[in-house]
DNA sequence: TAGATTGTTAATCGATTAACAATC
DNA sequence: TAGATTGTTAATCGATTAACAATC
């Protein structure tokens, strides 16, 4: 399906384009261009077909774009219909408020099990699963291989966390913590969420011109 | 301080640079060269030269970067010395995650206090602070100017909500909630956390060359 | 058919890397 | 002094934008 090596600019915007499709989708807007798309997102015409050129052909001269059909290419693109599986480590406050809130299923996972050390925590039921002991964890996703870990621990345990999960074979690492996650040559894929790097450049620019 | 306009790909690395000038500190190291902290950032020696240059002179020939020098510069670009202040918008599970697990004054930030419609939430104390009722938001705002609004309602109620933090003239938003905001051109900034475009960029990349 | 819009090739722009004189 | 390393200028590389033939 890809043509050559895909530039992370372009992967990164294409989570964005499933999210403004699916919102037009929703809006019941059935074809658009590259142009008005490209307008409502902020980005050229130019870009927008750049883009999805390196994946494939999606739209039909003099017509643009099925949104519904572009949406469901790109969710494919995106690996949303491979039925990802996750695990989440670390069920205290951060961990309980994704499992709680956040939509795993609408990005084409499914969370399967959360894991914690704290007693308090370990066997309370949260968002329909049992928080198990993180000393089961090497157990579990050997009997139950998983696609990604949820790393939702504090930042002393987050390395070592992070080796284990990448000793039991996952794929990915969702990585909450504030630290920069050490992994070898093993080919695990690290996405960081850095609330505070998001802070500080909002701090930036809203101190630009001081 | 600065030298003509910054292109976010540096302002977006600013906060790695502090991360890890304050890692580097705490380990005890005094002075490191750009080839030394390029290697341990991932980055070349020359494009660290590159994005410190934009903002002034802190190394020394010979000799590489004070660290702790580094660092207080840098907190100085980013604004971290400026003492800042946010609100937050919808203390509900990641609302509380954040009051409670978040270190905004790491950030030079305080934040001040807190707001919700829901009467189970309002009068709750959290990190401190008391849950005030959204609806004396801009009544608190009047009194108390704030510099960012930490948006952490509900997708229905975000834009409404950005819509009156903006009118009650904070600067920048820190937007939690899934949608693209929308900010006229009275220059307020807008920080997204997305953490679906996270989890959706990291599902590509484990699914790459399927 | 005429108008609209694609996918792609070429041109431009900006960001990263390399080179090097200056100097601690 | 000699070695190391900066800040900056020049060269390269890659990403964005523009142009246009193809075609629905």
């Amino acid at each position: 399906m890809r043509k050559g090596r895909v530039s992370d600019a372009v992967i990164r915007r294409l989570p964005r384009y499933f999210r403004h499709l699916t919102d037009l989708e929703l809006a019941g807007v059935v074809r658009i261009s590259s142009s008005a798309l490209g307008q409502s997102m902020g980005l050229t015409a130019s870009q927008i077909r750049q883009d999805l050129s390196c994946f494939g052909e999606f739209g039909q001269q003099g017509y643009g774009y099925n949104v519904e059909n572009l949406r469901r290419e790109i969710a494919d693109i995106l690996g949303m219909r491979q039925g990802h599986t996750a695990v989440l480590l670390g069920a205290g406050n951060l961990g309980r408020a994704l499992m709680e809130n956040f939509h795993f299923e609408r990005s084409g996972f499914t969370l399967q099990a959360a894991f914690d050390v704290c007693p308090e925590v370990v066997g309370v039921k949260m968002a329909g699963l049992t928080v198990r002991h993180a000393n089961t964890l090497e157990e579990y996703l050997q009997e139950h291989p998983c696609d990604v870990g949820v790393l939702t621990v504090p930042r002393s345990a987050a390395q070592s966390m992070a080796d284990r999960l990448i000793a039991s074979g996952v794929k990915g690492i969702w990585n909450f913590t504030n630290i920069e996650l050490q992994h070898g040559a093993g080919g695990v894929r690290v996405e960081n969420v850095h609330f505070a790097d998001s802070l500080l450049t909002l701090s930036y620019l809203i101190s630009e011109g001081v």
